[in-house]
DNA sequence: CTTGGAATGTCAACAAGGCTGACATAAAAT
DNA sequence: ATTTTATGTCAGCCTTGTTGACATTCCAAG
């Protein structure tokens, strides 16, 4: 609807280097601010971006395996585990050996957890509601559009699995 | 003139917090994929993003200084100064005193590093580019208008300062 | 049933690349 | 002449990635 075999396609062929430079430095310093808000909380918390990335998406699939948080993240077992036993000794992740199958171990966040999830989630929101209320819906969806284009397949994949507005 | 207090503003009263999340979401994975390619490359090389970082900067402006680069780059005298050491060991980067000013080192980019530079340019450039073709024109104008809202402001400053297309 | 392999998670050790702090040097500015 | 600025260096720390070794659990084949 938007980019039939006309206009749009044709004027893509004219980007330049320079052009497509611009869009990689926009987002290079694009996400140094998105990553900014919540790197001053986890600060406080001698706590580092692998910490928000468990605790978000442990709070996105309450319950999830670490197994599953690995394929995410796309770190080793090893660094999500240590990342995991600082949460937990800090009593902010739950992690309850399952039921069916003993090997897993199933990622809660407790109420404390809870509470810095929220804190993380709203100044990370908050900026991001600016961008998009300053840029205008419809640059809103083009936005994410080429990020999704942008992701590795399997990427894709994790990223439609998370649900958009409530089931 | 894009969003004015009509349709625009309103509508995006109505994002949700879980709309939100998944633009953070998005920004996360699609963040991997822009720098997979690249990180690639640089493993045969034994290098890392930082060594990307001031390789693509001082590519982008031929004889900058130590203190802008830093400035760019949002990191530490002593961090960069340890990229910059080794790029410039092995005859990647030459680092020229300044002549009206002496205290001043001049960054260049060897034919070794133009090299190098144009090689981790070109993937991440058809990575970009190829999102860029499957989303549509008017998909990239709204990416890139977004992704600048979402910037601090000294880093807008220095984004908008790059060249976007011939002088 | 037992044994062996696969899946899952933990512990140990190492490397990259951030950081701070202290300090040296040289040139520029006052 | 003194101070400020730009740069570089050394030492040491932290986070977060890596690999290797190992324990536990499940399941399936003999």
């Amino acid at each position: 609807m938007s980019d039939g075999t006309g206009r749009g396609g044709e004027s893509l062929l004219f980007l330049t280097d320079e052009q497509l430079k611009k869009g990689i430095e926009a987002m290079f310093f694009a996400y140094r601010g998105f990553t900014a808000d919540p790197d001053l909380i986890l600060d406080d918390y001698g706590y580092g971006r692998a910490h928000h990335r468990a605790i978000h998406f442990i709070s996105r699939s309450p319950g999830t395996t670490v197994n599953n948080l690995l394929s995410i993240l796309g770190v080793t077992k090893q660094s999500l585990n240590r990342v995991l036993r600082t949460l937990i000794e800090d009593g902010l992740v739950e992690s309850r050996v399952g039921t069916r199958d003993k090997r897993e171990r199933h990622l809660h966040l407790t109420e404390t957890g809870q509470i810095l999830e929220a804190d993380l989630s709203r100044v990370q929101r908050d900026r991001l509601r600016m961008a998009y209320r300053t840029a205008g819906p419809e640059a809103v969806a083009g936005f994410r559009k080429v990020l999704e284009e942008m992701m590795d397949p399997e990427m894709q994949r994790h990223f439609r699995l998370l649900k958009e507005s409530g089931p």
